[in-house]
DNA sequence: TTGTATGCGTTATCAT
DNA sequence: ATGATAACGCATACAA
């Protein structure tokens, strides 16, 4: 039932035969009122379904209500997970979320970022992977005093500003499905190198297998792009020369795609001729033919308690105490991954 | 260069010696300014890196230069590509964009989008496919005087309320593309019926391969869900029937992947045995294999014009004249429509 | 062409 | 525990 006209704080103040500080107190959950005194107030703002304006609200109190979504991120399907997370969140404590997506490479980026956070008056950001790697950003983000929380895959930053999904250790699980499977020729597309998180799976990968008496040698180890395209000039090379591997690790899902593609017109079966394993797990993972063998990351999770976190800052309550920061991926088993046929 | 305290309509007024009213003036344009004045304001605007608080702005005129996105697709790649589209228009004109996924099949769904609106305090809503839809939605926008502008696929509303896809024309083109290709036995999966979008489809397509000879026995008439699983449903019942079209032409590429599944399940060779049709040209609908010839809906266009609409409407200029309000989809031919190697 | 005064809906500073 | 009253930064009748 929506009031035609806009039920204001002075309108509630004058129902409950209240100033209107007393009822700000109510509508701040301020403890300096007496008992009869807030359910009066309370029954006034139930009754007529008041809202404070947040316009108002904002300029009394130097706060918009407004979170900011920062990427740059190819990936639509997982910004629109972690949209969707977020604004669950949001939906709870009273936010609203305004996206703004850059470019992460380009000179003004940093300028761009600022520039958007003033403009909208947001009064703090999520900043998601690969923008999240900036140290840059970040800094000027600390200097200027706007809160902010990180979407990462590494410890690159305080507890409170950051979340992590731990990659090195999702990295020797995908080791280990593949020594399990006996594949000893296992080849992997990295991500650029320039991302942080593309460098930690890297090492992960090769650590991890090292430790484990897998060698990979140099020909086998390609960087990639994470795009659909990048993986399949990786899978050809991988797949063109005189000896294949039997499986292939891609950095992301993407990528992984890109493989399938490059195997189908070769017509190598997979997983009869070669396994492949993705990163991500990401709507069409389970959709490709065959279906991804992937590390699913989080994302939900981690969007969920990123949000969580920057509205706990935002509103300075007792820290970020209490809420997670690591999360785990885990692997996913489908079929582009089976044991291996080929006799050493 | 960010100065450090915020600098106000105030200052502003002081370093160019003239009273707030005038530089107001200046900020929305008025031609109501001497020459001189007018230039020493904006130099001082531009010197001082000024830029008006949208808070403040808002609460008195009633304006949060504020957009909102209404939508409850589970297509994440049409979201996000009308998303892009949609700031793009918004950078350019000051307006930042505030995103409201929802539930159109729930009760309290217009409840919930009023909602949204009041507490978002947006200026206008865009309003995505299949809510767009809802008459009873964009009835209660009218009513509250809450400008919207809805995409859809059919003459649903006036033309300043609505950009629309005409796609009972694509609907011939897709059946022209199948006869020409000398389909004969041809199915079709359509969406969901209680969604207008689905119905014009359908009844585009039976209509216009009534009108061209083609006939469409009823048992190759399936609904679908518009989901990949729903695909994978219908595909399932048409190509394990006695006599199998040569032919499927499904609602969107989402089913038409179900349909390369179960082909591919079944060892149905596409496009030998089998041409598959699609809907909108999504990002996947290039990478599955095969490649899905499709027709493409110009989402970023759409996404444009009901922007750069709305944007009007809420600044009541010229109303919207000028603005396109219908864009044609286009044909796009890739790997899974081929020759008809059927003799009748 | 320019300025004065008032208001937008809320929070914050003081009092009481 | 509660209330007058002044900000907050801007827009807008109304005046000049």
């Amino acid at each position: 039932m929506a009031t035609k006209t806009k039920v204001t704080i002075n309108d509630i103040a004058r129902i409950a035969g209240v100033s209107k500080r007393t009822v700000s107190r109510v509508i701040n959950g301020s403890p300096l009122v007496g008992e009869s005194t807030r359910a009066r107030i309370e029954q006034a703002i139930a009754e007529h379904n008041f809202q404070p304006d947040k316009q108002a609200r904002g300029l009394a109190s130097k706060r918009s209500y407004l979170l900011g979504l920062v990427y740059d991120n190819p990936d639509a399907l997982y910004i629109d997970q972690v949209q969707r997370a977020v604004l669950d969140v949001c939906a709870n404590l009273g936010f609203e979320l305004v996206v703004h997506p850059c470019h992460w490479s380009e000179d003004n980026f940093i300028d761009d970022c600022l520039t958007f956070i003033s403009r909208s008056n947001v009064d703090g950001v999520l900043i998601l992977p690969p923008v999240s790697e900036s140290k840059t950003l970040a800094q000027a983000l600390r200097e200027a005093e706007h809160p902010y929380v990180r979407i990462a895959s590494a410890d690159l930053d305080d507890p409170q500003n950051i979340v992590i999904s731990n990659e090195r250790e999702a990295m020797a699980d995908i080791v280990d499905h593949l020594l399990k499977l006996g594949h000893r020729d296992v080849a992997m597309i990295t991500g650029p190198q320039e991302f942080f998180s593309s460098r930690e799976r890297l090492e992960g990968f090769t650590e991890s297998a090292r430790n484990k008496g897998l060698n990979i040698p140099e020909q086998w180890l390609l960087e990639g792009g994470n795009s659909y395209e990048s993986g399949i000039e990786c899978a050809k090379q991988l797949l063109s020369g005189e000896q294949l591997p039997s499986a292939i690790f891609a950095n992301n899902d993407e990528m992984a795609a890109g493989i399938l593609r490059v195997a189908n017109d070769l017509n190598i079966k997979i997983p009869e001729q070669l396994s492949v394993v993705g990163f991500d797990d990401n709507l069409f993972a389970s959709r490709v033919i065959p279906s991804l063998t992937t590390m699913r990351r989080p994302v939900d999770k981690l969007a969920t308690l990123a949000t969580q976190k920057l509205i706990r800052a935002i509103q300075s309550e007792a820290s970020s105490t209490g809420i997670e920061t690591v999360v785990k991926p885990y692997l996913i088993e489908r079929e582009s991954s089976a044991q291996c046929k080929r006799t050493t």
